[in-house]
DNA sequence: GAAATTAACTTAAGCGATTAATCTAAAGAG
DNA sequence: CTCTTTAGATTAATCGCTTAAGTTAATTTC
């Protein structure tokens, strides 16, 4: 008997009245005296009623979910989804997390299933490009967060959000120019990656404008892991004339480029000096601290959620595309170039 | 036109059948001929039809997801996702993480409205007293991921899964004692959490079992993040008998311990050993490395999974509480006591 | 070869909520 | 004192799907 579950009918009988009265009290429509709707709520708290999620959404009610699509439950997917849930929260919307591997098939179906019902609000986080089509064809509020270029590539007619990409990698260089460093070599992540472009973009920028050489000598294209940060920062240390600093693509491959210049019996900083990019929780914890580029995934998150608000109320955003700073975080892993003379002050 | 959402009846419409044999055909139920399954297979393709999944768990289908209830999105139920993620994909369930702050007022709603509609299996990790009624009330498979005591202590009639604390707990400080330590001391973690009490338990019968005395003096209770692990680590340095081993609540709470111990002078390990407990990602880079205790959220999660598909397909678990083992990782932050001398070999 | 199965579909009913369309009585307008 | 307005509630219709209960024609059975 306390096994059954309740529904509005079942409330609606209780309170003498139709199931129609009770969902409007329960709603806070108008159309019920402030007495009734007193003696409803009552009822239904009592009688311990939860609204079917699946009849409100069918009948064409709001859930008050957002669904949240990541590819993977990566470190960085989950900041992500906390910025997302610390915005969303407060403002009384539940987050329904939906997760794919990266099974490009069947994210198309996730994104249609959670809008087509669940969901009245979607947040999308990098999604491929063969799911471009489902998504602007979304009529419920939505935002992606990805790179800028791929984005409008994509077509998309929701905001997006990312993080200044191009502008994190010129920050790393003008760093190391500042330093006195003019052989600066650049290990790209994933040449698939939008990313990496843009960082390479960056990379060119800085140097173009400082007047320095581009060398394709120190363009190296790497992987994400420590093992390809130290296999290309070998190469890269036995150039002829090797530089005297080194990018990586993110973190954990600057930790392989710490070891290959441990292998060439090079000290960090005074020999070569070491950025790495994301600013993991670790990399303050290295030896020596990393210096790096801080993009912060919960920030990611709260602007996404930001604008998806926004939308909620109909205020369509200044901006199709919202471009998060990133921030150079400075720390042990650089310093000035030890046998390098520019004429740099 | 294209924008337009693709229902069952339109898919029937335009293969001449009823809603209901292209219901069949698409879920493999039986009454269609290979002919016209295959037929209309092709057609819901090529009309790009998603099921709405509110209509099919209203009209009490299978939605194939499982719901997931996790108080907070830390890293650790990160790592169970994951490993609830990696187990039940294969075999065909979807994932809905459901976050909830522990608002607890907020938990049995969303249990009950996953358990109700969209959901038709559940796992729930660390629910609060007060949700006990509602979880146990569920009549889909429900598995619970907590410590063993407090669930039984909430009367759960699903099965649970938990990882073993006390033989964490007992493994660390028979490591400590092998390694010649008498006083060692050991930071509690929040007494409210049962984990805390059994590793309490396993410290103190392991060293009753070694003969030796449990001194209160140098039982503390601490906190789970580095400040609490260094005023606490403070506190037991300064007594007239200082402990020659720390044992912190986890590993955060350990760098605590490593930051107390530089400031009163003591190098680890020489002169303090130091273990943690949960060997995040980051302990193998302490320094020095962190002996700690290895208890795998990923495996936790693919245990629950595993418990949640044998319910699923009506096996009744041969005990209503799994214990997984933990493993002791031996670093560098333990070694042989200094200065005390004790009859061990 | 007439009765009993079986295969392949179809029609009917309903899940639990919502929105739209009515209805009723009390209050206000002229 | 009749006519309109409105607050407060109700009934009807639907959302997209599934399960249950037919229906029809082809196949088997002895």
């Amino acid at each position: 008997m306390d096994n059954e579950v309740v529904t509005l009918a079942d409330v609606a009988k209780r309170a003498n009245v139709s199931a129609v009265t009770v969902s409007n009290a329960l709603n806070g429509r108008k159309g019920v005296s402030e007495a009734t709707r007193k003696r409803i709520l009552k009822i239904a708290e009592t009688m311990g009623y939860i609204p079917n999620l699946s009849a409100r959404s069918l009948a064409g009610g709001r859930t008050n979910i957002t669904g949240v699509i990541v590819p993977f439950l990566t470190q960085f997917a989950n900041e992500i989804i906390r910025g997302i849930y610390e915005t969303l929260h407060p403002a009384g919307l539940d987050l329904l997390v939906y997760t794919t591997s990266d099974d490009s098939q069947r994210v198309r179906q996730r994104v249609g299933m959670l809008a087509q019902g669940l969901a009245d609000s979607l947040i999308v986080f990098a999604p491929l490009r063969e799911d471009r089509d489902i998504i602007h064809k979304q009529t419920i509020p939505t935002v992606v967060i990805d790179e800028k270029t791929k984005t409008q590539e994509m077509g998309l007619r929701c905001p997006t959000i990312g993080s200044n990409n191009i502008d994190g990698s010129k920050q790393i260089i003008d760093h190391l120019i500042a330093l006195g460093h003019t052989r600066i070599a650049l290990i790209t992540g994933s040449v698939k990656k939008f990313s990496s472009l843009e960082r390479l973009r960056g990379y060119k920028h800085a140097l173009t404008q400082a007047g320095l050489p581009v060398l394709d000598a120190l363009i190296k294209h790497g992987d994400y892991n420590e093992e390809s940060g130290y296999q290309t920062a070998r190469e890269l240390l036995q150039l002829p004339e090797p530089p005297t600093a080194i990018c990586a693509p993110n973190d954990i491959a600057a930790l392989g480029v710490y070891r290959a210049a441990a292998d060439a019996g090079l000290s960090i900083p005074e020999d070569l000096s070491v950025v790495g990019y994301d600013d993991i929780f670790a990399a303050k914890d290295y030896t020596p601290p990393l210096t790096t580029v801080s993009q912060s995934p919960f920030v990611l998150g709260q602007g996404a959620a930001r604008l998806l608000l926004g939308l909620m109320h109909n205020i369509e955003p200044v901006h199709q595309h919202v471009t998060l700073p990133v921030e150079l975080i400075v720390r042990a892993s650089t310093s000035t170039a030890k046998t390098t003379l520019t004429g740099a002050s």
